[in-house]
Parts: C-alpha cells; sequence; structure tokens
RNA sequence: GCCGCGGUGGUGGAAUUGGUAGACACGCAGGACUUAAAAUCCUGUUCACUGAAAAGUGAGUGCGGGUUCAACUCCCGCCCGCGGUACCA
C-alpha cells in the first residue's frame, strides 16, 4: 500500500521501483534534492561586489490575485529567470528579486462583499502565488522580497510623495528643484507677470512684500500651483459603481478597466501629480532606451506633442462697446487662418456664459443641459453633430471679419485652450458642422497637384489666403507663425494630450498621503476659520520622522457614497485631520525597483552606494499592457528622483521585453439532439444525454437527417437499440449543440468520459458517440485564459506530472517570447520525451554510464556547435530555438552512443539556465561542489566549428539540382570546374558554358544557363 | 479612421546578413520489442503528378506586381487577423 502511493505520488511508471533508485528520470525526488540544497547553500542571494559587473534583471511584480498564477503568468519569470541564471554563470553579479504590487481594488471589493480584511486576503494571495513560483524553481533572491503594502515599504511611498509634494518644476532650469527655491525667489523678488513661468489663469501677480505680508494659507495657496504633487479642482473620471476616481489610463471606451463599469466626467478636489513638466523630457528619453517601437509609439501617441499656434480673436461684444473680450485658440494649422468661418468653444468654457446673448439664451441653457446628459460612453460611441450659436461674434484677426462663435460638444475643454478655429473647407469635423448647421466654406487651398491627398494632409497650394497666397502648405504654416507673433495676437506653442496625473483614490486598501490639513492659523494644528468655505482645503506635509503614516483599521470597507472613502469612516483618523483618500495602485510600483537594492534599509528607500552599484534596470521583462500606465509613471517619478539627486539615471528600464500572452484553448463537447419519427406517428425524441464525438458529427450528412450509411450504423452500434428504429419507413433528424467543459476533462483533443460524468451531476449519466478510435473528439477554440471560459491551466498540476524543468523548457519551446499564442499541452510530450533522452545520455539500465573516454571529434564538434547556438540564442532571447538545438545535440549524441564526461558535464552546464533541477543533479552525479547555478558558462571553441569541407547546394536557375562536397579553402574557378562535372548538371548545361556561375563561399553555388 | 505587430505543412514553429523553405517538436501512418499494454526505438510525413521502388517533374511562405544569378527576407499595390488608440484642433 506505502509503496503504490508513493509511485502515485511520483507519476512514474510502478518499474522505477524494480531498479536501483537514480536510472530513470524522476523528477520529483530531483526537485525535492534541489531545493533543499539551494536554500542550505542560499544560492540565489546576492550582495554588491565591485569586482564583479552587474546586472539587473527585473519581472514586472504581481497583483497578488485571489486567483493564483496561471500557465500564462510565469512566461516571463521563465524567462528571466533563464536569462538571469545565464548571465550569472557567464560571471554577472545579478540582481534578480521579486515581490507583490499587493494594494488594489480586488482584495477590497471582496472585503465589501465578505467583511473579510483585505490584508488578509492579500496575505492568503501572496502565500498561494510564493508556493507556486517556488514550485517552478526560480532563482529570485527572496531575501529581497518586498510587498507594497508593507508599512515597512509604504513608509518610503509616502515618503516619495513628500519629495513630489516639496518641489516644483523650475523650467528656467528644466528640473524639479526643492520648494525652498521657489519661495526663496517670492521672498526675493515676488512674482510678476514677467515671469516666464506665471500664469494669470492660476493666481495674480504678487510683490515680494506681499509674500511677506501673506498669511501661511495665501502663500499655501499659490505654492500648489507649483507643487509636482498638489491638490486641485479638476474634472476627473468618477466611477460610480467603483466609488473612486480613475487616471485616464484606467479607463477604457468609457468604461472602467477594471469592471468595466461607466465612467462619468465630475469636478472633484483631489491630488494630482505635475507629469505634465515631464511631457517633454518624457518623449526625448524614448529615444534612449531599448523598447519595442509599439511601446514607445504608444507613450509617444499618450504624450500627444503638436506643434502649433495660439492665435486671439477678438470679440464683438455689441457695435457699440468692445471691453476687450479675447478668445484664443490653439491650430495646428495656423496657414488655414483665412478659411476660418467660426469659433467653437468647449461646452464648458469659461466664457461661454459671458458671450452668449439674451437671445440665444434659452437655446444655449437646453443645449447646455443635453451635452451634461451625455455620458462619456455615449460621446464616444455616438458621435454626433451637436451644437448651438452664442449670437456673439469675433473678428477675423486680419480681415476684420465677422465669425460667429459656437459652442459644440465635439471641442474638449481639456485640449489646448478649449476652443478651436473653424476651417471647415480642410478639416473634416468643421466641415460636417459647417453643413449641418449652414455655416460657409472658403476653400484656400489648391490640392489639385496632389491627387489623393486628402482633406486633411499637409499639402497642397494657398489659395485665397492674402499673404499666404502662392505657398506651400509648410511654408504657409511658418509664414503665419511669423506674422502672428510680429502683430502680438499670438504665439508660437507646443501642446500636448498628456494630462496631470489624478493621485487620489477614494478607497481604503491604498497608501495612506502623508497629509493632514491645516485647521488653525498656526500651521500644524487643527483650527476653524469662519466663513470660509476652503477650511479644510489647506494641506500640511507630515514630516518624515511621523512615517509611516499606519493605515488604520476599518470596520466597513464600503465607499461613504459621498466621494469619500471608507477611511471618513474612521473617527481617529478624522480627528487628526489626516487625508482620507489614499494614493493609486501606481504609487508603490512607480519605484518599488529601486527598493530591490537595499529592500530593508529602515533610514533610506534605498541607500546611495547600492544606488550607485545596482543602478536602473538593464532588462525588465513585463506584459505590454502596461505600455503607458506603469511604464511611464516610473519614469516620471525616476526623472523627479533624478532632478532632486535622489537617484544618479533618469530612466527606469533600460531594456525592456514584453511577453506575449498565453491564450487558453477552451475545450466545447458535442451534445446531439435527435427525434424519430415512425411512419404515421408524430415525432420523438431519442438519444437524451448523447454526445458525440466530433470527427463522427463532421462525417454525418449536413442535411440534419441520418440515412443508413456508415455514420449510421456507427451511430446505431454505439447507441444500442435507442436507434433501433426502422430507416426505411422513418426518418431521423439530428441536430447538435457545443457544450462549453472544463479543459482539465480533456486529454489533447479527447474528452476523458470518466471525468466529465464526476464534473457535474448533469453529466453523470452521459452517453457517448465514439469514433473508430474508441474516443470523443472535442471542438477547441483559443479565447483569453479565464475562470468562466472553464480555460485555466494551473502550472502546479502541469508540475505534478511533468515536472519542473518540462513545464519551464516548454513555456520557452512553444515560440518567441514576445508573442501570444495558446496553452495546448499536446506538445508537452515532446518536451518531456527529450528530458527523459537527455537523461538516458547519463543514466541507463545499469546506472551512471559516463565515462572518462575521450571523446571523438564529432562528439567535441556536436558540443561546440550547441554551445555556440545556444549561447548567440540566449543573448537575442530567442529561448525557443535554444530549446530546439539542445534536442538536436542530445538526439546526435544519443545516435553516436556518446558517454564521455568531457561532453556530457558541459552539456549539463548548458542546460542549467532552463532546466535547472536536472543540470544541478547531475553536476552533484559528477561529484561536483556547489551548486551548478554557480559554476562558469562553457564556451564554444572555434576550433571545433571550423569546417574543413562544405556541402554545397548546386542550383540551376535558382532550382537546387544537385549536392558536391567541397573544401572549405576552395577557389570559384576550382569549384566550377568540380561542379560542372558533375552528372546532374550536366543534364541541365547539356555540355555548353554556364551564361554565369556564382560561387558564395560556405553558401551555395548556383549556375544561370 | 490612424498607429503598431503579424500571416510559412494537419498543428506549434525554424530559416540570425537576400543564399538548400519547412530545422526541432506535436500529430498521423507503418514497423521493431512485448503474451498484451505502456514505455522505448526505427522509418515515413508540404502539396500535385509519374514510378513497384530508387528517383524524377512541377507548384509552393496571405494575394497581385517588381528588383535580383538567387526573395519568407528588399520595393510597390492590395486582402485578412491581432493589439493599441480615437472628436486632441
Amino acid at each position: 500500500m506505502c509503496v503504490f502511493k508513493t509511485c502515485m505520488a511520483l507519476h512514474v511508471s510502478p518499474k522505477l521501483f524494480y531498479l536501483p533508485t537514480g536510472m530513470e528520470y524522476d523528477f520529483s525526488s530531483i526537485e525535492e534534492r534541489c531545493k533543499k540544497l539551494w536554500a542550505e547553500q542560499r544560492v540565489y542571494e546576492v550582495s554588491e561586489n565591485p569586482s564583479l559587473p552587474k546586472l539587473y534583471i527585473l519581472d514586472m511584480f504581481p497583483y497578488p490575485s485571489g486567483a493564483g498564477l496561471h500557465v500564462g503568468h510565469p512566461l516571463g519569470y521563465v524567462a528571466s529567470d533563464i536569462y538571469a541564471r545565464y548571465k550569472r554563470m557567464k560571471g554577472y553579479n545579478v540582481l534578480h528579486p521579486m515581490g507583490y504590487d499587493a494594494f488594489g481594488l480586488p482584495a477590497e471589493q471582496y472585503a465589501i462583499e465578505t467583511g473579510t480584511h483585505p490584508a488578509v486576503t492579500t496575505e492568503k494571495a501572496i502565500k498561494t502565488f510564493r508556493a507556486q513560483m517556488d514550485k517552478i524553481g526560480f532563482s529570485y533572491d527572496w531575501s529581497r522580497e518586498i510587498k507594497t503594502c508593507d508599512p515597512a515599504y509604504y513608509k518610503w511611498t509616502q515618503w516619495m510623495f513628500l519629495r513630489l509634494f516639496n518641489s516644483w518644476y523650475n523650467r528656467e532650469h528644466d528640473k524639479a528643484e526643492d520648494i525652498s527655491t521657489l519661495i526663496a525667489r517670492f521672498e526675493k523678488e515676488g512674482c510678476h507677470t514677467g515671469w516666464k513661468q506665471y500664469d494669470p489663469q492660476q493666481h495674480p501677480p504678487f510683490t515680494a512684500d506681499d509674500w511677506k505680508a501673506f498669511s501661511f494659507k495665501q502663500r499655501e495657496r499659490i505654492l500648489q500651483c507649483y507643487r509636482l504633487a498638489y491638490r486641485s479642482f479638476t474634472e476627473v473620471n468618477w466611477c460610480e459603481a467603483l466609488g473612486c476616481v480613475l487616471a485616464n489610463d484606467e479607463v477604457k471606451d468609457g468604461k472602467s478597466e477594471r469592471g468595466g463599469h461607466p465612467v462619468t466626467r465630475k469636478k472633484m478636489r483631489q491630488w494630482s501629480l505635475r507629469i505634465t513638466e515631464y511631457a517633454e523630457r518624457l518623449l526625448e528619453g524614448l529615444n534612449r532606451i531599448d523598447w519595442s517601437e509599439s511601446i514607445k509609439e504608444q507613450q509617444r501617441n499618450w504624450i500627444g506633442r503638436s506643434e502649433g499656434c495660439l492665435i486671439k480673436f477678438n470679440v464683438q461684444l455689441s457695435k457699440f462697446k468692445d471691453d476687450g473680450l479675447v478668445i484664443e485658440v490653439f491650430t495646428t494649422r495656423p496657414d488655414t487662418i483665412f478659411g476660418v468661418t467660426f469659433l467653437v468653444l468647449a461646452p464648458e468654457h469659461e466664457l461661454l456664459p459671458l458671450l452668449t446673448t439674451r437671445e440665444q439664451k434659452a437655446a444655449m441653457d437646453v443645449y447646455l443641459q443635453y451635452v451634461k446628459s451625455r455620458s462619456d460612453v455615449e460621446r464616444q460611441q455616438e458621435k454626433k453633430i451637436t451644437g448651438c450659436f452664442t449670437g456673439t461674434y469675433a473678428l477675423h484677426p486680419f480681415t476684420g471679419k465677422e465669425i460667429p462663435i459656437w459652442t459644440a460638444e465635439y471641442v474638449l475643454a481639456g485640449y489646448g485652450t478649449g476652443a478651436i478655429m473653424a476651417v471647415p473647407a480642410d478639416d473634416e469635423r468643421d466641415r460636417r458642422f459647417a453643413e449641418k448647421f449652414g455655416l460657409p466654406v472658403i476653400e484656400i487651398i489648391d490640392k489639385s497637384m496632389y491627387p489623393g491627398a486628402g482633406i486633411e494632409d499637409k499639402v497642397g497650394r494657398m489659395i485665397n489666403s492674402d499673404f499666404l497666397n502662392g505657398m506651400e502648405v509648410a511654408d504657409a504654416i511658418q509664414a503665419t507663425i511669423n506674422r502672428v507673433e510680429k502683430l502680438g495676437i499670438g504665439k508660437r506653442q507646443v501642446n500636448y494630450k498628456l494630462r496631470d496625473a489624478s493621485f487620489s483614490r477614494q478607497r481604503y486598501w491604498g497608501e495612506p498621503f502623508p497629509i493632514r490639513y491645516l485647521v488653525q492659523e498656526r500651521p500644524d494644528s487643527p483650527f476653524v476659520e469662519e466663513n470660509d468655505p476652503d477650511e479644510a482645503d489647506i494641506p500640511v506635509a507630515l514630516s518624515e520622522s511621523e512615517l509611516p503614516l499606519l493605515l488604520p483599521d476599518v470596520q466597513d470597507f464600503r465607499p461613504t457614497g459621498d466621494g469619500r472613502s471608507p477611511l471618513a469612516k474612521n473617527e481617529e483618523w478624522i480627528k487628526c485631520h489626516y487625508e482620507t483618500d489614499t494614493m493609486p495602485g501606481y504609487a508603490g510600483s512607480s519605484w518599488y525597483f529601486l527598493r530591490y537594492t537595499d529592500p530593508h534599509n529602515p533610514n533610506a528607500f534605498a541607500s546611495k552606494d547600492k544606488l550607485r552599484y545596482w543602478q536602473n534596470v538593464d532588462v525588465y521583462f513585463g506584459g505590454a499592457e502596461h505600455a503607458v500606465g506603469h511604464l511611464l509613471y516610473s519614469r516620471f517619478l525616476t526623472k523627479v528622483l533624478f532632478d532632486l539627486g535622489e537617484v544618479m539615471f533618469d530612466e527606469p528600464f533600460k531594456k525592456l521585453v514584453n511577453q506575449g500572452m498565453i491564450q487558453g484553448v477552451s475545450k466545447f463537447i458535442y451534445r446531439l439532439f435527435a427525434e424519430y419519427a415512425p411512419p404515421g406517428a408524430s415525432p420523438q425524441k431519442i438519444l437524451e444525454n448523447y454526445y458525440i464525438s466530433k470527427d463522427v458529427y463532421l462525417s454525418l450528412e449536413a442535411d440534419g437527417e441520418l440515412r443508413r450509411n456508415d455514420a449510421w450504423q456507427r451511430l446505431s452500434a454505439e447507441a444500442g437499440n435507442e436507434l433501433n428504429c426502422d430507416v426505411n419507413t422513418a426518418y431521423i433528424r439530428y441536430s447538435v449543440q457545443l457544450v462549453r467543459i472544463n479543459v482539465a476533462l480533456t486529454e489533447g483533443d479527447v474528452l476523458d468520459e470518466e471525468k466529465l460524468k464526476a464534473w457535474r451531476t448533469d453529466y453523470a449519466t452521459a452517453k457517448f458517440i465514439r469514433n473508430a478510435q474508441g474516443q470523443v473528439l472535442c471542438h477547441a477554440e483559443v479565447e483569453k485564459m479565464s475562470k468562466s471560459k472553464h480555460n485555466v491551466v494551473n502550472p502546479d498540476d502541469v508540475i505534478a506530472r511533468y515536472g519542473a524543468d518540462c513545464f519551464r523548457m516548454f513555456e520557452m519551446f512553444l515560440g518567441p517570447l514576445e508573442q501570444s499564442k495558446p496553452w495546448d499541452d499536446k506538445g508537452i510530450n515532446g518536451v518531456f520525451n527529450f528530458l527523459k533522452k537527455f537523461w538516458r545520455l547519463y543514466y541507463d539500465d545499469k546506472g551512471w554510464r559516463v565515462t572518462d573516454n575521450e571523446p571523438d571529434t564529432a562528439a567535441y564538434k556536436i558540443l561546440h556547435k550547441t554551445i555556440k547556438k545556444v549561447t548567440d540564442d540566449i543573448e537575442r532571447l530567442n529561448f525557443n530555438t535554444c530549446v530546439s538545438a539542445m534536442m538536436i545535440a542530445v538526439n546526435e549524441l544519443t545516435a553516436i552512443k556518446c558517454n564521455s564526461r568531457k561532453i556530457l558535464e558541459p552539456l549539463a552546464l548548458l542546460i542549467a539556465p532552463f532546466a535547472p533541477f536536472v543540470a544541478e543533479e547531475l553536476w552533484q552525479q559528477f561529484g561536483n561542489s556547489g551548486s551548478v547555478h554557480l559554476a562558469r558558462y562553457p564556451v564554444a571553441d572555434a576550433k571545433y566549428l571550423a569546417e574543413d569541407e562544405h556541402t554545397y547546394p548546386v542550383s540551376v536557375n535558382g532550382k537546387v539540382r544537385a549536392e558536391i562536397i567541397l573544401p572549405a579553402n576552395i577557389t570559384s574557378d576550382e569549384a566550377k570546374a568540380r561542379v560542372l562535372a558533375l552528372e546532374q548538371i550536366q543534364k541541365w548545361t547539356n555540355g555548353n558554358a554556364p551564361k554565369k556561375f556564382i560561387f558564395v563561399p560556405g553558401k551555395i553555388i548556383n549556375l544561370v544557363v
């Protein structure tokens, strides 16, 4: 009984027990031994070592979800692990850590539903993740593990926030500086309108004396306009269902990315990060990093730089008085200025009420009401042409003509100035708007010499455009900007789509802000000023010594419903006037890679020495879905820290590798419905709860009627007497329904009937119509891997069956790392067979078969060509072809019955990054002390790679007709003579000299006849 | 619509600088071993045609053109799939 049990646990054939141990490839005992050895010898712990070159190889840390890992998650981890192990064996000091992005919505949603504290859920999920990762055999230095929800960690997230809060962006120096330099400036010279960074929209100008006379509160209100982390009243993406504000990158198609709940625009007072100051540098930095073009392009689009021109239009309020109202528009096509026939303001534009005439007031109110009623989803899905005339006109800055001012929802308040000059002749949206409302169109560009050019293409010759007439568009743009600047009616300007990042979440499970609100004239202590609507509005930073500000317990995790977080329900918290919002998910993840360099430091987020040694991440592995969110915020924060002298680099991730997604293969079975109609009777249902093999179903006649043919015979045989009816006089109609089942119930395409019957009670009595092989085949479809689709494959199951080495190699063998591909375990046997075959190079029936015999040249050649191939391919991150190369080597070494240590020991080293367990086992068997993973990787010896002869394909007119073996150093003429003498070639030349003879040494020979 | 990526046997994929298209693996077919099965090993496997076989001929990397002695690879024009993005002035 005991023996039987062990045998089951090992998942190997019982034969093992008739043989001495160690002869058959027994991965589970190997894994057990190796894990013990690695833990005992602390093989993967690293420290700074100035005598070795450093390499920082990082995986995007996961959010520990309750569902655990599926086979898609570890794809990138396996790749980075192979790379890290390889580089370690190549003599690099490799930092390869792992941690958890542990704050986040799912745990909190779960808490709302069940009352379980998110900390509990999260800790449990982390344990699951860790156990799963340990099984796969990663070489992470777990002594450096971090969790963003750990107070020892988020103390420094709060510290990061304070650094942002206490800094401003000095545009003259083009970098962030401590806020004290700004205060010093205000103390010395105040803030006058001539200062480059002064924005009259933010606050009025003041003198140095004014500044000194300001109250703390007044000063703070001004400083809020400059701090990198600031609180302001802004339009935010409000998600009612989640009860919280979302960042732009968390909104997709007007719905929340998590959960797909509707999102509306709402004005709210909340924290933002002044990332827009970094737009240009974030753009520039992309040119210096080794990331995929697609991610860089996504970031460029997100930042959305566009060069253009600000132009002022004076408003003609009435014919009698002109009180100087000015509308500023932003345009990238100043050349089209003479085609402007109306202006359009965003419905939220602040001048709109002033511009609306008494006659238009009623119509305007109706329109604004309509705009307000439209959700973001509606606005994006049905793009209606809507708008309303204000009743007022502006004056064209060049022609002085009256131009009507409209408002329309297609103009966005948040971009440019929130107002546009409409050029219906040259802009698609403006044209449709003009057509709908009967506004005039002035043609200004002659595109006749550019056939095929679209309405918005920047080509053509200017017409009807005064001083621009005859110019090419590109020249006209410059000429107009120059003229506008000369006349002082506008200026050249660069605009960005990028918005400041919303940094508040009205949720519980996140980092508390190290902020309390001023409620007394004395900083830092409570006060209430009468009649001050903004009484709670002056944030005061906690001092560093007060960190971490611990997240308090609450009883109820639901949002308050009035837009505040559950923290507002904690009385102590409120009493202290702490901020009740918490930080968003990217707060902790924007800097975690820095913490790994010095994870337990209580005095700094990381010491300067360690940062200087490890520097930024050399290779970062992760999914492409973080293209703009995490990757952009991390770059931003790194640049801020660089400016403030906290780190020595301004890009966090030098090289980025995006692994593809592993999709699930969903399985479906065919449920058969059939009716039988005996003569003169009404049809009756037969074959209840029957499932038919896919191939049998496809072999049935497609018209839905069964006849007495082969398929029919098979059906009858399978179904027994239920189908025992007379088809000569009656008919049987059938139809079929695809039913989704769990992938675990199948083996490749074949259904496991017993497992299906056990899966759900309604299948307990299922009956099957099998194919000729006695199998029930399923239908398969590739979809996203998800619980609800029943197509999730757990790595634990795969490892239990094939071992971790096989799992790792199969993940790599699936295809190129960056490509998305479905998980299909059909091929895993191939990798498993390979590992067994590999093992048999070292062990046969009689045991260890490796000898000290001198191998022959052929064996050396096999080894060294494989070393070269594998080394080159790891460097290129082409892990799939590495596996193939090792398969070829094992096939060839088996064929020549190689058993020499001089070949087989390096071979074990070669496979070590891919199959760390089996490599370690063999390495120990060779009698080495220390882990294989700290040994030196083999190096290809050129002497075995050089060929003294080469087999040339000989083609005639590009078609291969013969092969010839020629010495490596043969000359073209000699080769020609040898080739022309070939019988197969003479057939094509007919003895004539070829028109041309091409000889590419080491490659090919081609004749033209 | 725009941007990015991709399209190769029955399947996953290989071909790294323009140089034997289909490596390696799965699956399938046949065979060996076995009382039998599993495991393992061997052979074949792009398609079509000819042939008993050996072999030969033709076609072939989404489609249509082009450059070249030679194109999966480079150029031009399309088609399809995936991902991102969308009133951004």
